[in-house]
RNA sequence: GGCAGUGUAGCUCAGUUGGUGAGAGCGCCGGAUUCAUAACCCGGAGGUCGGCGGUUCAAAUCCGCCCGCUGCUACCA
């Protein structure tokens, strides 16, 4: 058994009835990032994403292309799995909502909400359209000239009431109000917080929980006519990737509660109200937070096939380059905030934090080294004031970064790290080691492993965000593989000279405009 | 309509509980330098801190009003 603290961190289940798109790849990054920051800082982290193949759009959007919804299914979701390699994802697994253990699960905690008193078999009423096989409110629908109601498609509509099973909703709104002042972290950021804390004040209904007028989905248990509807199905993956209703299992047993479920602002609701409701009633525990991250624009505008700015994710990865893609997207929008993004704006990101600053820092400090000192790192002399705060800078690294991500702030640990990485280049130009290499060597020594001790600290602390070129940086340092998790940070285990270097490689290239193109986001 | 946010240099944004001359990055202009990925470093220009009116010895920071933008206001997710 391992010692560690745990930490169990999932996206939002993806609805496959089209392909990803860049706001998927945007939340398994942003995802991945806090779980490879907190197994580094030694935790046991269990990482979770998946797909919501289920509901009534699935249906649809199958029978329109003349295909069985397992058939979109199979078309689809290999796609989700592909972005997952794409992007360096580091989960420990992908659920499915048509698996087996998921019925399994979904019936279960049916069960034991029906055995809590907190389903009841009622009428829903709404007005339903035949053609679409849905129900629209009725802000949705409107008189046409002949005085028929039609849908939001066009089709038309009529009043229909079918037998549900409805969710006791109300019966928890004190006690949702309650748990959010209890705990204000609950819920993130504060304007999501707010904006549910409101909801829920308004009071609450009880929630139709199952359909009779499709069977794209989960039998109730003891009444198959009926299928589970939309949230009861697609919440409980969190707890089905554990292994439920198996509540002794070494999974549900270690990782449940949940300690974030990253999901999109417009699902927040559900996560914040729904879920909570429906562990109690099964006598769960609820996630420790709900986080809304923003939605990201093409160049200001919201993403849509009508303005044809869709970007392919896999086309910017190859454009990029998948840690490039990474870092811009988590250093340039604040993580709950909605973001933008465009090639201009990918490309300085790209030349101005990685190749300039950090890139050509490694470059020009690490070919000292090769070139001057035969690839041996050297050891330090007596330190000056000068190299005493940069190191301090880069040992306050950990500190800061930790207090960001405590609260998903991605954006302000990248910030504090690539604060010092501007600060090493201050400290490098001012010590101009180069220069020193005629008058003083011995200090020149002294500059060129300060420098070296400060990338190390920085490339370990990269790690999160591009994983694949922060280890090839420390690679250039041969540190090895058991000195790069975060315990490894601050004064306590300092680079140590002696050992030698290769002659460095670029790791951050420069992005070179191609011939003739303006990138894939332009 | 109601509730909640927000409006700071060309662009994207920081600005704790009101108090040293209002900041960062990018962009722009100039300088220095050549160890380095034509990069790094130094300096500069540029802002009535949305508008008006208050409170205060003192407000971007508090209060009121006005203008603009955004989100939420349940069963599409």
């Amino acid at each position: 058994m391992s010692s560690k603290p745990k930490f169990y961190i999932t996206t939002a289940i993806a609805y496959p009835n089209g392909v990803p798109h860049m706001g998927h790849a945007y939340e398994a990054i942003a995802t991945d990032c806090i779980a490879r920051f907190k197994r580094l800082d030694g935790y046991d982290v269990r990482f979770l994403t998946g797909t919501d193949e289920h509901g009534i759009k699935m249906l649809q959007t199958a029978q329109k292309a003349g295909l069985t919804p397992r058939e979109l299914l199979d078309r689809n979701v290999p796609r989700f799995q592909a972005m997952v390699e794409a992007f360096g994802l580091s989960i420990d697994d992908f659920i499915r909502t048509t698996e087996e253990r998921h019925k399994k699960s979904c019936q279960a905690i049916w069960e034991k909400m029906a055995a809590n008193g907190d389903i009841y078999k009622s009428t829903y009423a709404g007005w339903y359209s035949v053609r679409d096989e849905a129900y629209y409110a009725e802000d949705e629908t409107q008189l046409n000239a002949d005085g028929v109601r039609l849908g939001p498609q066009g089709t038309p509509v009529e009043w229909v009431e079918e037998d549900s099973y409805f969710f006791r909703l109300s019966a928890y709104q004190q006690k949702l109000l309650d748990h959010y002042a209890a705990n204000p972290d609950f819920i993130a950021p504060d304007a999501r917080r707010n904006e549910v804390v409101s909801f829920v004040s308004g009071g609450l209904q009880d929630l139709s929980i199952s359909r009779t007028t499709f069977d794209w989905g989960i039998p109730v248990p003891g009444d198959p006519k009926h299928i589970m509807y939309v949230w009861v199905d697609a919440l409980t993956n969190y707890i089905t990737a554990l292994g439920y209703p198996d509540t002794q299992g070494e999974l549900f047993a270690k990782y449940w509660p949940a300690d974030v479920h990253v999901i999109g602002k417009d699902i927040t609701r559900f996560h914040a109200v729904y879920w909570p409701a429906f562990l109690w009633s099964a006598g769960l525990a609820a996630p420790q937070r709900v986080f809304g991250h923003g939605f990201l624009f093409n160049r200001g505008e919201k993403m849509s096939k009508s303005v044809g700015n869709v970007v392919d994710p896999f086309d910017l990865v190859k454009a990029y380059g998948v840690d490039a893609v990474r870092y811009f997207f988590l250093r340039e929008v604040s993580f709950g905030q909605d973001g933008s993004y465009s090639h201009d704006a990918i490309v300085t990101r790209m030349n101005a934090d990685l190749a300039n600053d950090l890139g050509n820092l490694a470059q020009r400090s690490l070919s000292m080294i090769s070139k001057n000192l035969d690839g041996v790192v050297p050891e330090p002399g007596p330190l000056s004031p000068e190299d005493e705060a940069i190191l301090a800078a880069a040992d306050d690294m950990l500190a800061k970064a930790r207090e960001a991500m405590d609260v998903q702030a991605i954006h302000h640990y990248l910030a504090a790290v690539w604060a010092v990485v501007a600060d090493a280049n201050r400290y490098f130009a001012a010590a101009a080691p180069w220069a020193l290499r005629k008058t003083d060597p011995e200090r020149m020594k002294t500059v060129l492993w300060t420098t070296a001790e400060v990338i190390r600290q920085v490339a370990i602390l990269a790690q999160p965000v591009m994983p694949e070129s922060a280890s090839r940086m420390l690679d250039l340092l041969v540190l090895p593989a058991e000195e790069r998790d975060f315990s490894r940070l601050g004064g306590a285990h300092r680079l140590a000279g002696g050992i030698v270097i290769p002659p460095p490689v670029g790791i951050f290239p420069r992005y070179v405009e191609p011939e003739g193109e303006a990138g894939p986001s332009a």
